[in-house]
DNA sequence: CGCCCCCTCGCTATTTCTGGGGAGTTAGAT
DNA sequence: ATCTAACTCCCCAGAAATAGCGAGGGGGCG
């Protein structure tokens, strides 16, 4: 129930965060974020992954029970925490983002019951190719003492953050990005205009040369990225970064 | 010429994140970076926004002249520094990158020549809506000192980092585009299936509805994400992080 | 209760894209 | 010196996407 450290007595955190960089599995994560924990003296600290298609990927310490009923009750699509997030790139405390729909009070009042805790704080973070994850303490204390608390600790949790979804993004498979036939420049040209909605006609009338031309471009990046079809080349080159919008 | 701090004497930062937290626009960032430079004692500091076309957004220590060679050239759509950042979500030395392609080679031989220095270390930075900017430090100086200094660094620059895009984002609000209006799960689900390659009848069949049902998805998740065909709305999804592939 | 958004379906006409075919020049690499 | 790869141009027919008009049921929120 009290926080560990309160501004002026932060914890040390550089040996847990060299045993960050050197965990080798989720099970590292999970004994690192155990005892990040009753460092900090909080309730819970949470990673994980946030996905549209409610797999999960994290660790922490909330009850399995809560955990699956917040994905059986479909909180992820409701949960302000993640909307706000979403929005957000700065770490923000649970009480500044918006609990007014109805469903956002509700899961609130579930997650005390469930004891998560009355405070929050979470740490928005992205990866390559969209990925979003979530860095969040809880705990049960005044408004006061959690001002206090994230205030003298917000630079540390934002490092250990992106610890842990650098780890996570290491752990996870299926990330490989496959060795990519470069597109010639003309072809980043084309599939760029393509990208940003051009019809063949503008693009190429944009590049000054025959729609045919253009056309040739077009296909020859879809056949280097194993595209299916335009829209399919122009994600492909997207995600792998071989165009930027 | 000389890193001012290698391992184990890693300057405090404490004063210059608490004056970056308190910027007030570009100018006061501008300062601070410069003022970084110097305490680091690297021969540049750069921040800035990445995006396609050609606008930049920004500040740092290079040269205006290397600045505007780096646009017309168009060096944006080759360097490797971006192509990397952008797969990766951890700080990178660009040592690491691959530099094979002749026109990588060619920017690097140019930057060198405009004093740009043999060594680099950049960190990727992800904000809401696809949002992508880079942070990079460079220097003349052997691998071993390179190395020595990024290491014993690399945790205040993600810092640094963190905290400069912040402040870009705040500076620019505008420059995240529209509240993104959010797609409904049908539509995202739609939208998915075409960044994929499906085309829209085998997308409406996996889905199990009409295709003209799923045109209306894709007509309205165009629509929320003011763009202007198909080809456009997924590049758009796929860059806001409203889908991932 | 009304409003708005989400989900579902149908029809028609026009424009655009896709996937075959072939062909010439230039520049860099083996 | 040869050869590959990039760049440029052309025709055609079928497939797909776009734009416009509709309709109705369900759920959440004020």
């Amino acid at each position: 129930m009290a926080l560990g450290f309160l501004s002026g007595n932060a914890p040390r955190l550089d040996g847990l965060i060299e045993r960050l960089e050197s965990a080798e599995g989720l099970e590292d994560l999970q004994i690192l974020i155990e005892e990040l924990r009753d460092r900090y003296g909080v309730d819970h600290i949470v990673y994980h992954w946030v996905n549209s298609n409610g797999e999960q990927y994290g660790c922490g310490t909330y009850d399995l029970e809560w955990v699956n009923r917040y994905l059986d009750k479909g909180y992820l699509r409701v949960d302000p925490v993640v909307a706000g997030c979403y929005q957000r790139f700065h770490p923000v405390d649970w009480k500044r983002l918006d609990w007014s729909s109805k469903a956002a009070r509700a899961l609130m009042q579930d997650a005390i019951a469930y004891g998560i805790g009355n405070q929050g704080y979470s740490i928005p973070l992205r990866g390559p190719n969209g990925q979003f994850a979530l860095f969040s303490l809880s705990h049960n204390c005044s408004d006061e003492e959690w001002e206090d608390f994230t205030i003298s600790n917000r630079r540390d949790l934002i490092l250990v953050a992106h610890y842990f979804n650098q780890k996570a993004l290491e752990f996870e498979p299926g990330r490989t990005p496959d060795p990519a036939q470069p597109l010639s420049p003309r072809e980043i040209e084309a599939m760029t205009l393509l990208a940003v909605g051009y019809s063949r006609a503008q693009a190429a009338d944009t590049l000054s040369i025959s729609e045919h031309t253009l056309r040739v471009y077009v296909e020859s990046a879809r056949h280097k990225l194993g595209a299916l079809n335009t829209t399919h080349a122009v994600a492909r080159a997207l995600s792998r970064g071989v165009i930027v919008v």
